[in-house]
DNA sequence: TATTGTTATACTCTATAACTATA
DNA sequence: TATAGTTATAGAGTATAACAATA
């Protein structure tokens, strides 16, 4: 192999920087609305089948339960998002999104959709789709505390 | 669109939770080695055109100068580089490989290369090489202090 | 006994500010 | 005046440990 064996032809220092780069930009243009990246995910989260416990949000955006506290706390003080009792587990808070929350959501994903063209720009449409593609394929099966976790942990889709 | 609208759409949240796997899991694997995945970015940059100075490396590495220092102490702790007054500058440390640094240097890319592969073991082989050349290529210029670098800061290759 | 949410704590990785010695 | 290296410090982001309430 010829090719320059300079830390940009390892894997994890492409993707750390990338994702360094990606994370910083879409911090920094969601700051007007006052959520975090990972605040979007939870809002993407409760959108698309919510209202649900903590823990099963944290499942899907692979975050510990500990950070899941932080990021709610941060959408309640938003009013983007709000604590209910689950009537099934006295344990357990469902998370549901605000009427404020659909707009900010609309928002958000359009200044989060801007970083991604601009991070992009150099790719190809085919390019581009081919690499979001591969990066979702490429995920690994989620664990909890060191051991895959099954089930999805009662989804709660109230379909 | 019909794509499911969850994190796992947005380019940030899965170039960090890859990014988080791969470097962690590299990091857990050279650590026989006494070496980062950083500190392995550093020997191979060392390693295709050294000695260089902590700068010069920071650049490449696209880190900051306070952070190339720690990183190369470790280096230097661990036998593996070593630094010299530079002649020509004598505020800069020109840092170079030991001899124990070639043996290293070999086992670390087979260890982290190993952490690679079971990372993309879900990909075809065009997808994996698909993947690299895409992410090499979307790499943003370097910045320093905000403002884009031009010169890659006198790279100092003893020819 | 195990689990949800919570808090306090610690750890990793990185950058900013201020200093020194040079240039 | 600017730069290389250094130090101390702070910030973002994450996780671990221990606790209360509940299952």
């Amino acid at each position: 192999m010829r090719t320059s064996h300079v830390p940009h032809s390892y894997l994890g220092f492409l993707l750390s920087q990338h994702a360094g780069a990606v994370q910083r930009a879409t911090a920094e243009a969601l700051m007007p609305l006052g959520i975090q990246p990972r605040g979007l995910g939870v809002l993407e989260v409760l959108s698309a089948g919510g209202p649900l416990s903590q823990r099963a949000i944290g499942y899907i955006c692979r975050v510990d339960r500990t950070t899941m506290v932080a990021i709610v706390d941060e959408l309640e003080l938003e009013g983007l998002a709000a604590r209910d009792m689950d009537p099934d587990d006295r344990r357990a808070h469902l998370v549901r999104l605000t009427r404020r929350a659909a707009g900010v959501l609309r928002q958000a994903r359009t200044l989060a959709r801007r970083v991604e063209d601009r991070h992009c720009a150099r790719l190809s449409a085919g390019e581009r789709k081919a690499l979001l593609a591969i990066l979702q394929r490429m995920l690994p099966p989620v664990t909890d505390c060191g051991s895959p976790v099954s089930a999805m942990a009662h989804p709660a889709r109230r379909d």
